[in-house]
DNA sequence: ATGGTAGCGCTGCTA
């Protein structure tokens, strides 16, 4: 089973790209970032047609998550629970169970800046998806959590460590709220196969930063203890960062024995 | 040289 997560970074920008890559890909789940959506606006129909279910979660100009599923897709949540949802949440969680795996599709608070509110806000929205999961589930169970954290995990998953001290993205409190989630039970599915420096899966749009490499890896498929032992292989395919308006976020993805 | 680019939606915000 392919499973596969992309920040489309607008998906009404991308939809011609996002179906191409879909084809060429074939993805079983794929999970989706920052479509940009409203609620209403987004291509079930057209993805149906594609052979996937779907679920979305969006509310505007701003965040958005799906997943897609050709595996099967039942109990859809948006937002961190069943209950109804706060007026102003955010659309930054959507979760499903396709082909027997309970998929989250996350896009994690920027940050912006480390004295910046919106950074306290990271570090609590971090809390709550990790209380979110060990409240419903054992680690046993297979899960999946997929999508943008905007955290770099370790040094080697950012182009210059010494540049972005003091920055968001590799400080330490966001760092250790993803520790606290991978201590609770799981692991960095693509670290399974690769060791090495300079695999990113983000690059600015501006000053060229793809081509110079330069870049992060901040886009995880993270894998329950009870999925873990499944994972066959990873890739991150650089292919779709290139050419006519590319997202600035390539596909990573993982194969699963499932 | 704190610039640079992209998307949304219409002025500046977000990333």
């Amino acid at each position: 089973m392919r499973l596969v997560t992309w920040n489309v970074n607008s998906l009404k920008a991308r939809l011609e790209r996002v179906s191409d890559w879909i084809i060429e890909a074939q993805p079983d789940i794929l999970c989706l970032q920052e479509t940009k959506m409203k609620q209403d606006a987004f291509p079930t129909d057209h993805f149906a047609n594609l052979g996937y279910e779907s679920v979305h979660f969006g509310t505007g100009q701003w965040n958005g998550v799906a997943i897609l599923s050709r595996v099967g897709l039942e109990n859809p949540i948006r937002g961190f629970s069943a209950q109804e949802l706060a007026q102003d949440e955010e659309a930054r969680i959507v979760s499903a169970t396709c082909g027997g795996i309970r998929v989250v599709s996350v896009y994690v608070p920027n940050g912006r800046s480390l004295d910046d509110d919106h950074y306290k806000y990271k570090l609590e929205w971090m809390n709550r998806l990790l209380h979110s999961i060990s409240g419903q589930h054992s680690s046993k169970d297979k899960i999946a959590i997929c999508g943008d954290f905007n955290i770099a995990p370790d040094d080697i998953d950012v182009y210059d460590p010494k540049a972005l001290v003091g920055m968001t993205h590799v400080s330490e409190p966001e760092r250790n709220s993803l520790k606290q989630l991978m201590e609770w039970g799981f692991k960095d599915s693509f670290r399974k196969f690769y060791s090495s420096d300079r695999l990113y899966s983000w690059w600015d749009y501006r000053g060229g930063s793809f081509h110079k490499g330069i870049g992060m890896r901040i886009d995880l498929i993270l894998v329950s203890l009870g999925l873990a032992d499944s994972c066959l292989g990873s890739l991150i395919d650089r292919n779709a960062r290139k050419g006519q308006q590319p997202s600035d976020h390539a596909p990573v993805v993982v194969e699963l024995d499932e």
